[in-house]
RNA sequence: GGUGAUGUAGCUCAGCUGGUUAGAGCGCAGGAUUCAUAAUCCUGAGGUCGAGGGAUCGUGACCCUCCAUCACCA
């Protein structure tokens, strides 16, 4: 049996859970979830990330303590991780007794071990707040490009990096005062002295190969000392024997792993020392986003280096996600919380399903396409998995009390077939849950569900039960039925650790508990309740009325104006000159084959050529009532290849979610080819 | 700007260390079926595998250049 001690990145307790956060914790969920299913020893900690400026300011802002702030949000995040069913065994704070001390200890020993020094630096320093500045606090123009209102670390207009003592024109976005230089002193780690240990460490198969060749790109750079401390005001634990200084955030959320799972070994008795011994036999695995990945292979596997505890087995770091294609965003309504998901679309299954589907053991980022999510919940999921069941129990309630006929020796080769397909793909699966290739993992199962779908189909039982001899225990009807549940059974079997709460109900409706691991696979005395609709499909007006809120919560608490780059509720003047919009002449209308809402049409912008546009309103035009008119349309659309041709522009057309499309027309006088501004 | 990735059918993605006519699911078209929440099954149409060079007997897969997209930059 192994011994493993599995996290997910600390949630910062400065914001609410989203569906990017979620990718991780799903992710980590399923992997620990399989592992518990094969029998080992698995452990699930995490914790809110509690330390930092940003927690200080926003208390302050909200006219409460930092520490009532971070249990208000404790509550709120343990309460979306576990409505998703993210399974932690314990979900902690780094605000805790445990971290508090763990970080002492870890400091003092990389002191014994002369990694730390002090050194004078001169920093930003607010007078009107009296506090010194972190980079993103501070304000001012590019000392590049010269646009307004960049952060003092980066310009996001041109991309430049740089020092925030290079800022034109610095203020505190605090308080807004001007900042000034101030000398402070400040603890460092010797991470340069790391070098050797972390380039052999990094390069011994912990890393996913890619974050191993990134790895090398900064060591390329050489690695520059850690500064660990900040100055109060700072929510966070003081250094010992150093009043006023307090640990860097980025110090002591890693040793929350640590803490948290320090608390659970106390509630349940587990041996702490055997997981965190320099020479520990067990497994430690830290799944984390990308982003962080410079903390977590270098910073994190150093300080435990050098204070005497073993290092992780492996990071396994993913990749963001994005939502249709693009990153979330507020004023699209794809910011979408963990809470607004359960509010509209409400089953996290589907979610849980989705990003299976899609995941692999690479940092590739993943999209939430939402038309493809709908499809592919609705298509696989109810069409063809849910199918099975449904298709077939009715038949083993009605004439065979619920039990399934599964002995082999009185059932011929071709009914065992179905089951043996699914037996054949158990060691793939077990393969894949392991190696976290779940996309692959989905795909081989549902491969397996169609074969089992083909096989109902085939063997068309319903076409047996007019005849008595087929009620009688053992028949042909009852064998067909009996394959195919047994077969559903087994797929839910492998998709628990994807599906907990579609496979708990299924456990329940084979009169089981749940299914809590894969000694209990090869089960013989399998009986059925009867059945009842356990999956619902997925609405396109929810997943609508999800974006549409999320919009409409932009708008009512508007956000400080700093986030003013996030908002694309304005545009400027020459944002909407990019847009060529041209009088057209309806040339040429027509029905397009094949295609439900597309009307073909040619256009004439008067400059020597036609243009081929397809356009989804057929519902309410008919070709003819179309030609001869004029339009508006957008010229320099980049054209596209549909299905039925080379679509070269885009016909403006009013609707709303009932009503239309009505083709918009120019007033009289308009001639094509005219401009539109 | 630097670095890392990605670019394969309308959409979402597989294609292992290069080897016969490039795959799946969804969508679409035609048919079958009615046990099942119109679900399922069969058949079919759809791709010069981002572009251009090169190495190779041979490449979607290797090398170079370019283009596009994305991410990261402590």
């Amino acid at each position: 049996m192994r011994k493993l001690l599995i996290t997910s990145a600390l949630p910062y307790a400065n914001g609410s859970i989203h569906l990017g956060h979620l990718v991780e914790y799903i992710q980590t969920d399923i992997w620990v979830r399989f592992q518990k299913m094969q029998g080992h020893q698995a452990y699930y900690v995490c914790a809110d990330d509690t330390h930092g400026t940003p927690i200080m300011l926003r208390a302050e802002k909200e006219g409460v303590t930092p520490e009532e702030l971070i249990k208000k949000v404790h509550i709120e995040h343990s309460k979306d991780f576990s409505d998703f069913f993210v399974n932690f065994d314990n979900f902690y704070s780094t605000n805790s007794p445990e971290n508090l001390e763990l970080s002492q200890i870890v400091y003092k020993k990389l002191k014994q071990n002369n990694k730390i020094y002090t050194k004078t630096i001169e920093q930003f320093y607010d007078p009107a707040k009296e506090m010194f500045l972190p980079d993103r606090f501070i304000k001012g123009e590019c000392p590049k490009c010269h646009a307004k209102d960049q952060y003092g670390d980066s310009c996001e207009v041109c991309g430049a990096t740089y020092a925030p003592t290079e800022l034109i024109n610095p203020t505190s976005s605090v308080s807004g005062a001007v900042p000034v230089r101030k000398e402070t002193e400040h603890y460092f780690f010797k991470l340069s002295e790391c070098e050797s240990f972390l380039a052999d460490w990094t390069s011994s198969g912990t890393l996913q190969q890619e974050a191993a060749n990134k790895m090398k790109e900064w060591f390329k750079s050489g690695l520059a000392d850690w500064d660990i401390s900040r100055d109060a005001p700072y929510f966070g634990f003081e250094i010992p024997d150093a009043p006023g200084k307090y640990f860097y955030v980025w110090l002591d959320a890693p040793i929350g792993y640590m803490a948290s799972f320090k608390k659970l070994c106390e509630d349940k008795k587990i041996n702490f020392d055997e997981f965190w011994n320099a020479d520990s036999k067990t497994e430690l695995y830290h799944f984390i986003g990308k982003d962080i990945l410079y903390f977590h292979a270098l910073f994190w596997p150093a300080t435990l280096e050098f204070s005497g505890y073993r290092k992780p087995t492996k990071i396994f770091a993913h990749g963001f996600l994005t939502v249709n294609a693009e990153k979330m965003s507020k004023s699209r309504g794809t910011f979408i919380t963990a809470r607004s998901y359960l509010d509209h679309i409400k089953n996290p299954d589907y979610l849980r399903y989705y990003y299976a589907a899609k995941l692999n053991s690479t940092m590739e980022d993943i999209d939430l396409n939402l038309d493809d999510f709908l499809s592919r919940v609705n298509s696989d999921l109810v069409g063809k998995f849910i199918n099975i069941a449904s298709r077939t129990s009715g038949f083993i309630h009605k004439y065979f009390e619920g039990k399934l006929f599964l002995d082999d020796s009185r059932t011929d080769q071709e009914h065992i077939s179905v089951s043996q397909k699914c037996k054949d793909i158990e060691n793939e699966i077990k393969t894949c849950f392991e190696a976290r290739e779940y996309g692959r993992a989905v795909r081989e199962i549902m491969r397996v569900a169609d074969i089992t779908n083909e096989y109902v189909n085939t063997k068309a039982p319903w076409t047996l039960t007019k005849d008595e001899a087929q009620h009688k225990p053992g028949s042909e009807l009852h064998i067909i039925c009996s394959r195919s549940l047994e077969a559903f059974r087994r797929l839910s079997i492998y998709l628990t650790p994807i599906l907990p709460k579609l496979t708990k109900d299924i456990a329940i409706f084979f009169n089981e508990k749940e299914f809590a691991s894969f000694e209990d696979i090869d089960k013989k005395d399998i009986t059925v309740n009867e059945y009842q609709h356990i999956l619902t499909r997925v609405e396109k007006k929810d997943i609508d009325m999800m974006i549409e809120s999320n919009k409409e919560s932009l708008d009512k608490h508007t956000e400080p104006p700093k986030k003013a780059e996030d908002d694309q509720s304005t545009i400027s003047i020459d944002d909407f000159m990019k847009i060529d919009l041209r009088v057209a002449l309806i040339k040429e209308a027509s029905f397009v084959e094949g295609a439900d809402s597309l009307l073909k049409l040619t256009l004439d912008l008067n400059d020597g050529r036609l243009r081929q546009v397809f356009a989804g309103i057929k519902s309410k035009y008919n070709p003819d009532q179309l030609v001869g008119k004029l339009t508006v349309m957008v010229a320099n659309l980049k054209p596209r290849q549909m299905k039925f041709g080379l679509s070269e522009g885009m016909v403006l057309a009013a609707s709303n979610e009932s009503e239309g499309p009505f083709v918009l027309y120019p007033d009289q006088g308009a001639k094509p080819g005219m401009r539109i501004k």
